[in-house]
DNA sequence: GATTTTATGTACGCTGGCATACACTCCGCT
DNA sequence: AGCGGAGTGTATGCCAGCGTACATAAAATC
């Protein structure tokens, strides 16, 4: 972090710290490369680090004792991970993947722990994050239970787009299908339908989002809601 | 809360509170009974109360724009709602209904408002509160996509029964199948197979539980892991 | 006691997604 | 160039849960 100037950060929670609280920050923040794949947070183990992301897409899998799976969110430059970690938790019911390689602040379980009581703005700062991901993992549930595949990838993909630049997404059909915790040949058949409906180009591996208004209308209400929740809680993403 | 000892508060945070930060809370507290049915917080209005039960039990239903309804978690004597007026929000995604008949304090947002900054230990205590609902919320949306409605079945009624001081929860299969997002007849159904292996007893708008230990067992990974991490970060419910 | 309302039991056809299997195609590697 | 693995397209049989409808039974109301 020597010589990072504040405002530049690209991690928003970061960049909305006050000056005086961030003089403590910064100093045990650490940048750290996080390529595809990458495990940041482990489930029922305790945490060794909490992130920052500046880049990339982190996705929040819960994991059932019994090896069930199903994504109940995801994280990007808007957020942190482990969310137990900013209330004064020491281990995570949920496991985080870099599903978009990127970049990170980093800082170690005990500098969160020593920095959370004394820094105020920036403790309710996390907790507003948590809030609003507690929204976002409650439509998570609600798709879950009665939207169909169709619908529910026309979401997570928006949610993609929201946390990259660009409109290609990186990812197989696979990935999406333990992410949305259905059957890899449901995923090929969204993926044509919303091909058919020219709301985006899929090629082996990568997705690109060619109609993004489209791709809105097409998840409804599905989509939205935990964006506004982010944005009156937060701000702009 | 005149002359209310403070350690008799049945609410499991109130009670947490340590005794210079409750002063300034207990002056703006106001027992309130709750009847059934009650919306003590309505969706994507201004936030009016903040409820903290000491019984009963509030059903947390997230509303889509579209009209489509899912129960995301259950709110008694362990936590409080709306959870976004923890952290300075002011408007809830949630709606939250009185699902069990109860008591509560209430305070008037205005106070929540001006109480958070002044008192740490209430703020961080509500701010793990709503990290261990979030965890619910997780497992709500696992269950929804992974498990049976039988086995669904088996944690809600779970969770009522934790939050509960006997074995009986007045329900109706049909507000059953409202929380669990399914058929009022797969209710029914799902009530049959818990009646048949002798775990529950169900009557009219009546539900018994027989045999807990049993009800763990049949719900499998599907309950338990998020009120182990409530137990971490509070305590004993 | 009779009537209405509410709650539960049950049936029927339908379909989305399941589990599984296999073929094809693109890409990287030797 | 050829091989092998990873990613995608597609098929088949199956079933849980859906939407709907209707019958019964218990409570509430008159």
């Amino acid at each position: 972090m020597h010589g990072t100037k504040h405002p530049s950060l690209r991690n928003r929670l970061l960049a909305l710290v006050p000056a005086n609280e961030f003089q403590n920050i910064a100093e045990v923040l650490h940048p750290v490369d996080l390529p595809k794949g990458t495990v940041i947070t482990r489930a029922n183990e305790k945490i060794d680090c909490v992130y920052f992301l500046c880049s990339g897409i982190g996705s929040v899998v819960t994991t059932a004792k019994d090896g069930q799976r199903a994504e109940a969110g995801m994280v990007g430059r808007e957020g942190f991970c482990p969310t137990s970690a900013g209330v004064g938790g020491t281990i995570s019911i949920h496991e985080v993947l870099m599903q978009v390689p990127g970049q990170a602040y980093t800082m170690q379980l005990g500098a969160m722990t020593d920095i959370l009581p004394t820094n105020p703005v920036f403790s309710n700062l996390l907790a507003r994050y948590i809030q609003s991901f507690a929204a976002q993992i409650s439509f998570t549930a609600l798709c879950n239970a009665n939207y169909q595949v169709d619908q529910r990838l026309a979401r997570w993909l928006l949610m993609c787009h929201d946390r990259l630049d660009g409109d290609e997404i990186m990812i197989t059909h696979d990935f999406v299908s333990l992410m949305l915790a259905v059957r890899r040949p449901s995923v090929t058949n969204a993926f044509h339908i919303l091909e058919g409906l020219k709301l985006v180009f899929a090629e082996r591996g990568r997705v690109t989002i060619r109609d993004r208004k489209g791709l809105e209308d097409f998840a409804g209400a599905a989509y939205g809601d935990p964006e506004e929740e982010y944005r009156r809680l937060i701000g702009e993403i």
